[in-house]
DNA sequence: CTTATTTTTTACAATATTCTTACAATACAT
DNA sequence: ATGTATTGTAAGAATATTGTAAAAAATAAG
């Protein structure tokens, strides 16, 4: 779940931020002072914090000095047409810079970006039953985890991404592990049978003999 | 005419790759640094774009961002062997990844596998009620699924590509199995008759006596 | 440094494909 | 028509490919 920190004193705005970043099912919690939000940011962990300017203890400024060591993307909203506040923002290091009043729209486009930037924006995949999250690396089937290692989790994603397209063995090769092929190996045929046999893609994920193999497209 | 976007820095790779590109008829322009990319691809059109990794200004990463909104086919070219890279890559929405270096033929199949995801090329074959996919290698006649051997495939293949054309089996065995005709042999006859009876081709797939075989030109 | 996990290799079993063989059916020439 | 050459067909042998388990090697974690 992508957790949104929400530092801004006016209610209204902050209720109404939250409801946004709901929609695309962001879960947002919302903190109305500066002191405190420092707090949240120590202890707890967030994916982006939308930092207003005017706080009424510290400003939004003086908050991303204080936690300027911590790896989190920030999104300045303000409410001042001022140029230089810009600029500041952008020297301590704020992702970016929105001014108020913004469109839910304009604020939910400016988060994804700031996420996938962050490679925290979780893609999902889903093939049937089986859900793929490539953000957090985890595949569940009907709703229970199955676990892949890395290589198999690849594979797989790799499959549903070219879903209905016979792959060759070199494809995999050079598109999964990253190199060419070298000599003949089976390290391809042992993977593609774990994940059918962890995911249970017997008929699904067939084979095309002297050739390759394919994910069959769910309809 | 296909316009692909070349983003190489290294010239002697990139001529390498427009030619490659240009064999096959598709037009290739060459552009040296990020920056350029971004502006060229935000002012025209293009079918696919070949981005390196590392670029003398910012990164393919950093590329494909700035053009994220546009609806364009990537395909990331690098010398790394990174992991990382790759994920990166695919996560930001890349539709595919190619290790350097590579054989002009993979990068060609790549480009082609992209254009036909894109609708902007066709893989599809038919012949009556008979219907071919070489991209996922399938065969169906009124929609059920006919199960060809790679040989059959093949050579069943190039019958639709010289519809109407008389072929030796001299022919057919330099094309389909790729080797020059030594002795007699009873193997391309064999491989006809099982085309014949798994599709149904009693009538259109004709014997020529003394010279071979013709598979009849639909009306 | 040890332990656990993942990846790759190895070896062999199970399958699938290709090719050969043998004979039947058909076409062709005289 | 009759014999010869060519093609159709089925069945099985030979070959190649893929499935699978388990050990070895490499990598990561503690």
């Amino acid at each position: 779940m992508t957790r949104i920190l929400i530092v801004e004193d006016d209610e209204n705005i902050a209720k109404t931020i939250k409801a946004a970043v709901a929609v695309v099912g962001y879960e947002g919690y919302i903190c109305g002072n500066g002191l405190e939000a420092v707090e949240l940011i120590r202890r707890e962990a967030w994916d982006v914090a939308l930092l207003d300017v005017n706080l009424p203890d510290i400003d939004g400024f003086e908050v991303m000095r204080r936690i300027s060591s911590r790896d989190l993307p920030v999104i300045f909203l303000t409410a001042r047409q001022n140029v230089l506040d810009k600029v500041n923002g952008l020297r301590l290091g704020a992702e970016d810079y929105i001014v108020k009043p913004f469109e839910a729209l304009e604020l939910l486009a400016r988060i994804e970006v700031v996420l996938r930037r962050a490679n925290k924006l979780s893609s999902r995949l889903a093939y049937g039953e089986i859900e793929v999250d490539t953000a957090s690396h985890t595949v569940t089937k009907n709703g229970k985890k199955v676990s892949l290692t890395p290589k198999e989790f690849d594979l797989f994603v790799f499959f549903l991404r070219n879903a209905d397209v016979a792959v060759t063995r070199e494809r995999l090769l050079s598109a999964v592990w990253g190199y060419e092929f070298e000599g003949e190996s089976r390290t391809v045929d042992i993977h593609v049978q774990q994940v059918r046999k962890k995911l249970g893609l017997y008929d699904s994920l067939v084979t095309i003999p002297k050739l390759g193999y394919r994910l069959e497209k769910k309809e």
